[in-house]
RNA sequence: GGCGGGUUGGCGGAGAGGUUACGCAGCGGAUUGCAAAUCCGUGAAGACCGGUUCGAUUCCGGUACCCGCCUCCA
């Protein structure tokens, strides 16, 4: 048996992964909320946690994993979006253009995951299918003393759970003293967060026992994870914004609700993705989409490849240069596994990058050995661990335009040239390959053409 | 103000208290009509100041700088 280590920040310490149940490894990762495009930093926790995925499949059997990702589909953006589409003129209920958004933007969801050869999760829960099991362990909280209802609210009572602020390392009081939380007048403590709160006509409700209203954010995740998990499960993941205070909020809520429950064991905190040295995000305007890079014929492949590339726990920098070299690598181990079969298992080497806290860079390295050794299979086999090198992800290395007739025509010309010595012919098409943008490469062999990044199909040469 | 993380060679980026990370770029060589690609070889590091130690880039303390969370965010 492979012995995982992760760093539980919990516990601030590389922890001996032991499962609750070895027959059924249970993972929650904080999915998107669905009000628009992922963008790249999105992507970094679904990246790594489906390498982490797949380490465990490989280590307990893939029968024996259970991998939750929820979506968030009520949500204020979700509204104001919907209701935006409304004023401007859409027809249909305002529940109808929400669920219409929440549809359109889960199925661009799944295609740029895909593209980036994320494995769908066993189970992607949407928080509106599960409203009543919301509101449901919102009584229980109340029953137990740990919630109150004010005004059509109900928030939870932050003096009651003793641990409040031990996953994030600060006091209640500590917080208060920072003086950045919102005073509500029907909070009994500034602290306190809201479970429940009401709607009015232009926004998405439910009944409740509080009247008509919509879930604050965290429940919902306390809510569908004890569902689909129980009240004790092994990994629960996420970006480390979310360590507070949604992840300590959902400890509180689930704490309260399930007091024989552990929760979550352990919990997996990717750190930031940053973009010119700064944290991507929305407030900031630097952010871009998953699909803004695919569209800019960076494959899937090799945004996966420079996500892995830097350990998760450690800030990540996008650049084009490090895109650049993932294709060139990508490009040059593709070829050396072209028409292979992956090796029979992944090298021990590769196995103990990823089972050392999900060190995907030094897995790559190992790759890398494996590569300069030639050993083909060895690094299908240990790439594939990592979803590298898969036939989904594939396509971008052979769907290039046809160009089989020119490299025909160089091939021609560099055969004449070779008798006759004048090789002006030949150069002279080479550099109107290499201004459209393609790659020329000629050897004993015989004649390659590549389309590089900058290939333009309307300067090929006639 | 409170809390947390980081600082490694030209660039990116890991592990390990003592022995080559690895990749890219550079340099030298092989190969090539010239290049590219490929292959072989190679120089180069750990913010600063102390401490522990026979020995620290690695452990401990401090300083500086950077980043994040505390407000929607992965």
């Amino acid at each position: 048996m492979v012995e995982i280590r992760l760093t539980n920040t919990r516990t601030r310490r590389k922890e001996l992964f032991r499962p609750i149940d070895a027959q059924n490894v249970r993972l929650y990762l904080c999915g998107p909320t669905v009000y628009d495009r992922a963008h790249l930093g999105n992507a970094r926790p679904v990246v790594v946690i489906d390498v982490l995925v797949r380490l465990l499949r490989h280590a307990y059997g893939t029968d024996h994993v259970t991998y939750v990702r929820n979506f968030t589909d009520v949500d204020d953006k979700i509204n104001a979006t919907a209701l935006a589409r409304k004023e401007a003129g859409a027809p249909g209920t305002l529940e109808e253009l929400i669920r219409e958004r929440t549809h359109e933007t889960i199925g661009w969801y799944h295609a740029d995951m895909d593209a980036l050869g994320a494995l769908r999760p066993d189970h992607e829960p949407r928080a509106t299918d599960y409203i009543g099991e919301m509101v449901l362990m919102i009584e229980t909280l109340i029953k137990g003393g740990h919630a109150y209802a004010r005004d059509g609210h109900v928030l939870f009572r932050v003096r009651s759970f003793a641990d409040y602020g031990q996953l994030s390392g600060r006091s209640v009081d500590d917080m208060i003293a920072g003086a950045r939380v919102e005073v509500a007048p029907f909070k009994e403590d500034p602290m306190d967060f809201v479970l429940w709160k009401p709607s009015d006509d232009d926004l998405p409700g439910w009944d409740s026992p509080w009247g008509r209203g919509r879930p604050g954010w965290h429940i919902e995740c306390s809510a569908m994870s004890y569902e689909l998990l129980g009240e004790s499960f092994d990994i629960h993941a996420g970006g480390i914004d979310l360590q507070f205070p949604h992840h300590e909020n959902e400890i509180a809520q689930s704490c309260c609700a399930h007091p024989h429950g552990d929760f979550a064991r352990v919990w997996l905190h990717n750190e930031m993705l940053q973009v010119e040295g700064r944290k991507m995000s929305k407030s900031l305007g630097n952010f871009f989409t998953v699909r803004d890079l695919l569209d800019q014929s960076i494959p899937g492949e090799v945004i996966r490849f420079v996500l892995l590339s830097t350990h998760y726990r450690k800030p990540m920098d996008w650049t084009a240069e490090k895109a650049r070299e993932a294709e060139a690598v990508l490009r040059r181990w593709r070829g050396l596994v072209a028409g292979i079969d992956p090796a029979p298992s992944p090298a021990p080497a590769v196995i103990a990058a990823l089972a050392d806290d999900l060190n995907t860079a030094g897995a790559i390295a190992a790759l890398h050995e494996l590569a300069g050794r030639g050993d083909g299979p060895g690094l299908l086999a240990g790439a594939q661990m990592l979803g590298l090198l898969t036939d989904e992800l594939g396509d971008w290395i052979t769907s290039g335009p046809d160009l089989s007739d020119l490299a025909e025509r160089m091939t021609a010309l560099r055969a004449e040239a070779k008798a006759s010595k004048d090789f002006s012919a030949v150069d002279a098409l080479k550099q109107s390959l290499i201004a459209a943008g393609v790659e020329v490469r000629m050897g004993p062999l015989g004649v390659e053409l590549l389309p590089g990044p900058d290939f333009d199909a309307a300067k090929l040469p006639q």
